[in-house]
DNA sequence: GAAAATCCCATGGTATCCCATGAAATCCCG
DNA sequence: CGGGATTTCATGGGATACCATGGGATTTTC
């Protein structure tokens, strides 16, 4: 398993803390990251998620911009700023931060969603109501495109 | 753990110490140096802070600049004459200088933001506000690179 | 010798570790 | 093929360690 796959729902308990679906545990064990790097998505009101792959993404788009330029420090400040790194306890669980619950609107339940390299973190709410949409605009696509453009709107995004 | 990531806002006590968060202090541990280098911003009212990594990158920006030009003497006077090494204590803090303060607008309270390689230091409310404008500047330059950056961290299909 | 800087210890709140539990999925052996 | 045994997994709770902060004591500096 290397990809982060489907959806899951767990519950966030007194202390705030919420189970890794083990599916998504097994794919951070081998990406070999110490810790869940989580990044609010600009936006949406959700959390991007994952390990050394997904941070690296973050890395290399910083990457081509110059030291001091004023864009590279806008996007650090975003980017890495206003990341965090939670650690993952001995049973797979870990602690959102108020700032990632406020940003996604988490209070006692969390959904989080399979995207491959990453997953993000999701109130479970908010979140079918965004499958609702996203699935209208799918179907405006596919009406916009007409039925000649075989594979053509969802181009598989590929990957490094 | 290996770069500066996240936010903390801590406060200045009696004797104007704050603590370093405590990740930014093992990450200066790894990075070997000891102390805290300390540069005031160029165009903002902040503090840039690191240790061996942040004081090369600082060197090798210089090295872009002809040496004995106007722009290197300008340059080099800011970003090494306005630096200072500030000394943590057994408990992890520092003071920082009047000089520093007074470039940050600093009183009681600092935030800390982490950029990877080095991280600035900000007075709370000062930092909000940039961050906002950040965010906005963010999402110009999103759509100004467009689709190139792909897994730039957040959603693909920026379209609201 | 006084002010300032540094060191050392105390403390309270929070996060982390470790073990327990129950339900569900999986396995295994008849 | 089936049904009981075992494992996996999400969740809960108590104990412990960590960390930001405060303050006294000791050393340094001029």
């Amino acid at each position: 398993m290397d990809e982060f796959v489907s959806t899951f729902t767990n519950r966030l308990d007194a202390k705030g803390r919420v189970s890794i679906p083990a599916s998504y545990r097994a794919v951070l064990s081998v990406d070999g990251f110490d810790g869940l790097y989580c990044c609010p998505t600009l936006d949406r009101q959700a959390v991007d998620a994952g390990g050394n792959r997904f941070r690296q993404t973050i890395g290399s788009s910083l990457a081509n911009f110059e030291p001091f330029s004023e864009d590279h420090e806008l996007l650090s400040t975003t980017l890495i700023g206003e990341s965090e790194i939670l650690k993952i306890d001995g049973d797979g669980r870990v602690v959102l931060s108020d700032a990632l619950k406020a940003h996604a609107g988490i209070t006692d339940k969390v959904t989080f969603v399979g995207q491959g390299y990453k997953f993000q973190i999701w109130e479970p709410d908010r979140f079918v109501a965004y499958r609702a949409e996203a699935k209208n605009r799918l179907r405006d696509i596919r009406k916009r495109l007409g039925p000649t453009h075989r594979a053509a709107g969802a181009s598989q995004r590929t990957e490094d």
